[in-house]
DNA sequence: AAAAAAC
């Protein structure tokens, strides 16, 4: 193990990072700090939860300079909820060098972003579509960039997000540090980015070399009709401090939520055709634990860090390997445990053994729980709670009340009428309120052959390759 | 084929 000062940090991030807690390096960030620190353009991946942000803002803070006005430091995010949140995390870190990181991203007043870039800020973090309007507005001139960083680098780089990627990675200075983090970067994403990145050295953590395997991983073969039964009592039983539920499609997690929220619990949905405004409202209510039950599109998949995530369940089984890596990652934080449970309807069986191959851990089978379990549960909590108020001393005023109707009633029957009181009967109404999940698509098979010019283009006539041709002005939009 | 991400 490695502590913070023999990494040779700057005494101002050795202060910052004692405040924030941390005593040791974890393996990610002893590999990585050093390297960094030299400028090496590197690809790390570890798993979930070791602390890939510090990995890569501890060296970036540590090689900032406080009077340069310039933007030095670029940190992509796929979510705006992810760039908050590192934003946050790189202001703890740089508060006593006083270097600043500002959150840039959609859906907030643009207005109210460039008042705050005019603060010079010394470190961005934001989503890629925003930066790019700030770009063009030249707003953000990132002309004096030392480090650019994708986080959650091989969802930056897959479809969907590699064209904006690419669009402002050739608007950075090519003198400069490009780090990629995740916890999951399949191959041919880390030889997408040899293209734009110098020689980068591959740090890699496996998994054994992290302290505690903190995840408990489970599946549940249930139908799709009874899926929102499952999960009742799975609460009732397991009696989360905060959970998080992924849906498949925004449409199911509305109706996740609500159907949740009418059975009584503490639920509220979440994605992207939401205001910025009410995912803002969620989220803090979530943090809070006003709201105890998160349902969620895979917009809450990557690399969210709130604590107290006990349960993760897989409402729907998730499409990607990588999809289930990052989502069960929400929780078993900091050292705490947690359990993820994902439900399979029997069509999808062997999409979870596929998915049980890639991640390379088991994930353990176990009966859908009866309406018997989910009333032993609500008692065990009931019981839980009215242990808790008994050692306290605000029972003090019933005491002479519970005495006069002891001397007049049997106890056995007195304290069974209380817990009665205190127990919600089990919700066992089987009720088909959502709609369907999408199935999953199957997988393209690997050809059965090993000879490729027999998939190539070879034989066949070419395509007209030519582009259209676009207006020459578009050259220095950016400078 | 879905989700995310600018107005």
């Amino acid at each position: 193990m490695t502590t913070f000062d023999e990494l040779k940090l700057a005494p101002f991030i050795i202060e910052a990072v004692n405040d924030m807690g941390f005593e040791e390096a974890t393996p990610i960030q002893e590999k990585t700090i050093p390297l960094a620190l030299q400028g090496k353009d590197l690809i790390g991946r570890a798993q979930t939860g070791t602390g890939k942000t510090a990995a890569y803002g501890i060296p970036m803070v540590d090689r900032f300079e406080l009077e340069q006005e310039s933007i030095q430091g670029l940190v992509v995010t796929p979510t705006r909820e992810l760039a908050m949140q590192v934003a946050e995390e790189l202001n703890r870190i740089g508060q006593h060098k006083r270097i600043r990181s500002l959150p840039i991203y959609g859906g907030q007043e643009i207005d109210r972003q460039i008042k705050a870039l005019k603060k010079r800020p010394h470190i961005i973090v934001g989503t890629p579509g925003r930066l790019m309007d700030h770009m063009r507005r030249r707003t953000i001139r990132l002309q004096q960039l030392k480090v650019v960083v994708l986080d959650e680098a091989d969802e930056m780089l897959n479809m969907g997000f590699k064209e904006d990627i690419e669009e402002i990675l050739k608007h950075l200075p090519v003198e400069r540090q490009t780090l990629l983090f995740s916890a999951t970067i399949p191959l041919h994403i880390q030889n997408l980015a040899r293209d734009f990145m110098r020689n980068p050295e591959m740090i890699h953590i496996a998994p054994r070399e992290v302290t505690v395997a903190s995840i408990k991983q489970e599946y549940i073969e249930t139908p799709e009709k009874h899926k929102l039964d499952v999960l009742c009592r799975l609460l009732d039983i397991q009696n989360p401090d905060l959970a998080i539920v992924f849906g498949r499609t925004k449409r199911r997690v509305d109706e996740i939520a609500e159907a949740l929220s009418q059975r009584g619990y503490s639920a509220e949905g979440i994605h992207s055709d939401l205001s910025q405004n009410r995912r803002d409202t969620i989220m803090r209510k979530f943090k809070t634990g006003e709201i105890e039950v998160l349902v969620a599109t895979d917009v809450a998949a990557r690399g969210l860090d709130i604590t107290g995530v006990s349960h993760v369940y897989n409402f729907d089984i998730p499409q990607d390997p990588e999809s289930y890596v990052h989502r069960i990652g929400r929780t078993g934080r900091a050292g705490e445990q947690g359990l993820a449970t994902t439900f399979v309807t029997p069509r999808e069986i062997n999409h979870l053994k596929y998915i049980e191959q890639i991640a390379k851990h088991q994930i353990v089978r176990k009966p859908a729980p009866t309406v018997a379990d989910a009333f032993a549960g609500l008692q065990r909590v009931v019981v839980e709670n009215l242990l808790g108020v008994a050692e306290s001393e605000e029972i003090q005023p019933y005491k002479s009340l519970a005495q006069t109707m002891l001397d007049e009633n049997d106890s056995v029957t007195l304290l069974s009428a209380a817990l009665k009181m205190l127990t919600r009967e089990p919700i066992n109404k089987p009720l088909t309120v959502l709609s369907n999940a999408p199935p999953i698509p199957t997988r393209k098979r690997e050809p059965a052959y090993k000879d490729k010019r027999s998939y190539g283009r070879k034989n066949q006539p070419q395509r007209n390759t030519k582009k259209p041709n676009r207006p020459k002005n578009t050259r220095n939009k950016y400078q």
